[in-house]
DNA sequence: AATACGATTTTCT
DNA sequence: GAAAATCGTATTA
């Protein structure tokens, strides 16, 4: 996926994500309905839903559902190709740029004042990328509930 | 109006 | 391996 926040552009390859549905799903944000944080997750697919974790960290999802499901995959790592010095001064240091959530989200430049934001609307793009040689599915990481369900999905390359 | 708690990362021991 | 940092949101009174 590509970003253009502040003049910079920023690219990388997603090599790990996480899925949430909706109403099925207690782990997610939008499992007990609508609210102002997660209205986003609600529109239809290609929408970008972004949300502060920790009080520190920004997360990025992209929402992929039909309107009113609140189906969305989160970003969880990538390995960094374009722009790379921006993300290097974005994060601080020259190592582990995008290698977890909260991580990819401040190197791409994307905060909750993003989230909302439609896919192709200039700001943040997805490109077609090199497929991976396999997916390996993993349960979730980092949540309290419904920790039986293997969708974390992690590319083998 | 008040309070408890994260879809985390970093640093220190 | 453990703990702190830090704040918006959801829940409760």
């Amino acid at each position: 996926m590509t970003t253009m926040i502040g003049g910079e552009v920023t690219s990388l390859r997603l090599t790990e994500v996480e899925a949430y549905m909706g109403s099925d799903d207690p782990a997610s944000h939008a499992y007990r309905g609508r609210t102002r944080r997660t209205e986003p997750m609600f529109e239809a697919g290609g929408v970008v839903y972004v949300y502060l974790s920790y009080g520190v960290h920004f997360c990025v999802n992209i929402v992929t559902g039909p309107p009113g499901e609140a189906q969305a995959v989160l970003l969880r790592g990538g390995t960094p190709i374009e722009g790379v010095n921006v993300m290097e001064h974005r994060r601080g240091r020259s190592d582990h740029l995008a290698n977890g959530p909260g991580k990819l989200g401040q190197a791409l430049g994307l905060t909750t004042e993003h989230s909302g934001l439609r896919i192709g609307d200039g700001l943040i793009q997805l490109d077609r990328g090199t497929p991976p040689a396999g997916i390996d599915a993993t349960p979730r990481i980092g949540i309290s509930k419904a920790i039986d369900r293997p969708w974390r999905f992690v590319a083998s390359e």
